[in-house]
DNA sequence: TATTGTTATACTCTATAACTATA
DNA sequence: TATAGTTATAGAGTATAACAATA
């Protein structure tokens, strides 16, 4: 007898992807204005939320993307001007990555619309279950690694 | 003076990402060892949902992938027996698609797997918290469409 | 003419390995 | 030898358009 599978509305992965592209669909027709990517935005927004440049390396972990796909993205936002790199001094392998004053500009341009289209979103959803969807997001994003699961039977 | 981005942490795509790539992160391994990508997973998880055969587009909008994606896999999974297709009798144009034998297998071996992973993640987080995100879900993924945006300022 | 599904095309991301240049 | 980042490569998905077969 066979364990049959939770019903495909009870995956979880499905639910949290359904939500998400509900809330992306708010957001693409902006960042396709722009000519930005998803990833490229995530990129943007990394940069845009610290004060001091950050490493490649640093990007790729904020932004859940990989390192070879960080190093094209910033690959193109370097080639349209809206990044800079310094090589750290005390480490020339290293590069500090910051916006630059176009990049900037850019991002700030952005966030209203950004920000009122999220406020519908909040507006909508309502302010108190969005607070208590981030609480549970939060946590689940931090439970904890299950010990030592072999990856094939024997 | 500009508006300023909510703090990237307060990205509600991000929190989401965040908590389906915690979640995926124990799945993803299992579906590696049988050789099949997520996307393959939710086409074949969807065919097994149902009982009777579900034509082209219907997988499409039940595993939120476009219609040339599922075309693609289909002919993967074909390849690999795992699916069948008949020509609807009545509309030669339509593909009744459903799990073969072998199939049909293939997703009552991994469902233990699948399901006893899914428990440790339930048991961790907590079943009545679960119950809850599901609950905020489904609910944002339903949020009305804002009527008619301005796709640019003028 | 409209619709279902496939094929074509261009682009992007994922994932891994190999490589360059530092350290 | 190890590390930071880039480049190379293969594979797959996204998105749109064009197409064939059928309605």
């Amino acid at each position: 007898m066979a364990t049959d599978l939770r019903d495909f509305s009870r995956s979880l992965p499905m639910a949290l992807m359904r939500a998400r592209e509900r809330v992306m669909r708010e957001f693409r027709p902006l960042l396709a204005e722009h000519d930005l990517s998803e990833q490229q935005w995530r990129t943007l927004r990394a940069l845009a939320a610290t004060q001091a440049p950050i490493e490649v390396a640093e990007i790729a972990e904020r932004t859940f993307l990989l390192g070879p796909s960080v190093s094209r993205i910033l690959g193109n936002l370097e080639s349209r001007g809206l990044i800079e790199r310094q090589t750290v001094a005390t480490d020339q392998r290293r590069a500090a990555i910051s916006l630059s004053a176009k990049g900037r500009a850019l991002v700030e341009r952005i966030a209203p619309e950004s920000e009122s289209r999220y406020a519908d979103i909040e507006q909508r959803f309502g302010t108190e279950r969005l607070a208590e969807l981030y609480l549970l997001l939060d946590e689940l994003a931090l439970i904890e690694e299950t010990t030592d699961r072999p990856t094939t039977r024997r």
